[in-house]
DNA sequence: CGGAATCCATTACGATACTG
DNA sequence: CAGTATCGTAATGGATTCCG
């Protein structure tokens, strides 16, 4: 299967299937989420550590959408205090592949990109 | 370098370089851009045809952000009536791949994806 | 033809406060 | 500890109109 066939995977069907992951995975903080649990499992109160700046709010939210995809798995001990464990799925861990690959993209290319905004910004016509 | 590691340029700096390209590229046009394009030269109308359901607005807003970012390149010829070709930079180019490997892990997930989220959303407790 | 300007609806996100 | 509820703001994207 050649490049360019490749390519109608993602303009085929409309694109629907790439707005689909884009519409899973393109907010602001799934990814994270994904990288950070790639370590092992996880406790609410640990992910929320290990992801400085996101809210209780943004996190709660993210988590439920990654469950409810299958992506992760919630695990809720009956103890007191309260112990809930977050972890990647199976499939969850295929994520990681497409992940690095999108990640060491974005750190080859990030420097050329600053460079062409720049140039692009200080142009004057 | 292993796996592991890997996603820590995931997490590393907090997560702005991952952030960085989903800013990028994690909205709801680029992508299906960049992989027309990946056919060749082509026009503004030329685009919008090819990508069904994009506005006039969405495109052009797009297509200088790509710019901007030194992904695609804007040809205007001089003529009547006004004649603008978008290609893709070779560091456009480059963006397929990573984008290809998205697609595939979409393609291979999504039913997958899509019997999680009906299991989840028919249980009730 | 290839846009730019404007208006509007929806969503994403953040801060804060409260709870089983 | 692990959330939910509520509020306000900002960003995103669609529809429409106008213009060189």
């Amino acid at each position: 299967m050649s490049q360019y066939e490749k390519t109608c995977l993602i303009r085929g069907d409309s694109g629907r299937t790439i707005r689909a992951i884009l519409d899973r995975i393109g907010n602001k903080w799934t990814l994270l989420i994904v990288a950070t649990l790639h370590g092992g499992r996880m406790r609410f109160t640990e992910l929320q550590q290990h992801i400085p700046g996101i809210s209780q709010r943004m996190l709660s939210l993210s988590l439920r959408h990654l469950e409810r995809d299958g992506l992760i798995s919630r695990t809720a001990h009956a103890e007191v205090p309260p112990r809930v464990e977050y972890e990647l799925t199976p499939m969850g861990q295929t994520l990681i592949v497409p992940a690095i690959t999108l990640a060491e993209w974005a750190v080859e290319h990030n420097p050329g990109i600053e460079r062409s905004q720049t140039a692009y910004d200080s142009r004057d016509d």
